[in-house]
DNA sequence: CCTAATTATCGTCAGGCACA
DNA sequence: TGTGCCTGACGATAATTAGG
């Protein structure tokens, strides 16, 4: 459940976590005992029957998720226009959404900035979240020193030795395990362990990098294999350890330095080479913009189930601030 | 059970922004 | 100014749901 993760995600009274969907439909509240002069705790009853500690009811204005005042106002009602206008997106021009929509902040930004009004937002890191680092059917594996998962969704373990184990997500435990050993990989040193992994290029290959600045190639066209080659046959995909001249950095390919390249032919395959490696990176910046915006969306939402209550809150004092100061006389 | 509609997910492109 | 990153938009595809 997603509120649990994501319940401190801005400052704000309710201390309590609670897990449940569309809360912003189903919040009540159940209990009163309201307190005057002290931040009386008013227990909140969700309909899951859980219940939710609301401290005081007047407060200090809250920090919101909408902050800087008018950027993100229009951030909000675009997302809440999404699902009830559609017909006005037909009318609005597109390139002026897209002047609109680009002058939004990042995700990460707002929520950054949020959490600098109190210990309790959790800012967005660039980092997997712990259950996407370490997924259940790893546990299986024998104490791997590294995990690591590939961007097509493959866990790849580097255990003690050398041994890479490869996990495919789709299959059940250890079921998808595919292990190829380093002939000739030593002993990394101590803490060096670096895997960098790529996505499935055009060619067909899928890549990732081990310590000692060696390329693992998953090759699905099983072609030429070196002798150095030291993956396994058959039905299983072939891995191709390779040595690169120099330690690439993030770079996936092995690319000739463009001064080594002379045919036309030779550019266009650079050519080809940045390309896809451009798509590549985009490809996974695209999937961390989306998380962080699953994310940012979720504080809203659960922002909103808050506020609801809150707003509760207030109606019921206002009411019995209504009754005391104005008492029926007959 | 089948089909259409809706929703979710993904890859790619384009443009803005920050930074060296 | 070039480069890389971020993110909205768009289209394609898969998954899910609703209706007959």
């Amino acid at each position: 459940m997603w509120w649990h993760q994501h319940n401190l995600c801005f400052r704000h009274p309710v201390e309590e976590d609670y897990s449940s969907g569309d809360l912003e439909k189903k919040v009540s509240v159940a209990g009163s005992g309201t307190g005057r002069g002290s931040p009386a705790v008013t227990l909140v009853q969700l309909p899951s029957g859980q219940t939710v500690h609301v401290r005081g009811v007047i407060q200090t204005p809250q920090p919101s998720v909408i902050q800087s005042p008018q950027i993100q106002t229009v951030q909000v009602a675009t997302i809440a226009e999404t699902d009830e206008s559609a017909e006005s997106e037909d009318v609005i021009d597109s390139h002026k959404r897209r002047e609109i929509l680009s002058r939004r902040p990042s995700y990460r930004k707002i929520l950054n900035e949020l959490s600098s009004d109190g210990p309790g937002v959790p800012k967005i890191e660039e980092e997997k979240s712990e259950e996407e680092r370490t997924p259940p059917h790893i546990a299986t594996m024998a104490v791997p020193t590294s995990i690591y998962q590939t961007s097509t969704g493959q866990y790849i373990a580097i255990a003690q030795g050398g041994t890479i184990q490869i996990s495919n997500p789709g299959s059940d435990g250890v079921q998808g395990l595919q292990a190829l050993t380093m002939t000739n990989s030593g002993a990394p040193p101590p803490g060096a362990t670096i895997v960098q992994y790529a996505a499935q290029s055009a060619d067909g290959t899928q890549q990732f990098f081990v310590p000692g600045s060696q390329v693992v190639v998953q090759d699905e066209e099983t072609e030429l294999a070196p002798s150095h080659m030291a993956a396994a046959t058959g039905d299983m995909p072939t891995y191709q350890i390779r040595a690169p001249t120099t330690a690439l950095p993030q770079g996936v390919v092995m690319a000739a330095s463009p001064g080594s390249l002379h045919s036309p032919q030779q550019l266009a395959e650079e050519a080809t080479r940045k390309r896809e490696l451009r798509l590549m990176k985009n490809r996974e910046a695209a999937k961390e913009c989306r998380r962080r915006k699953k994310e940012y969306v979720k504080c809203l939402e659960s922002r909103v189930a808050v506020l609801e209550v809150q707003n509760k809150k207030l109606i019921e004092e206002l009411e019995t601030l209504k009754d005391i100061c104005s008492p029926k006389t007959d």
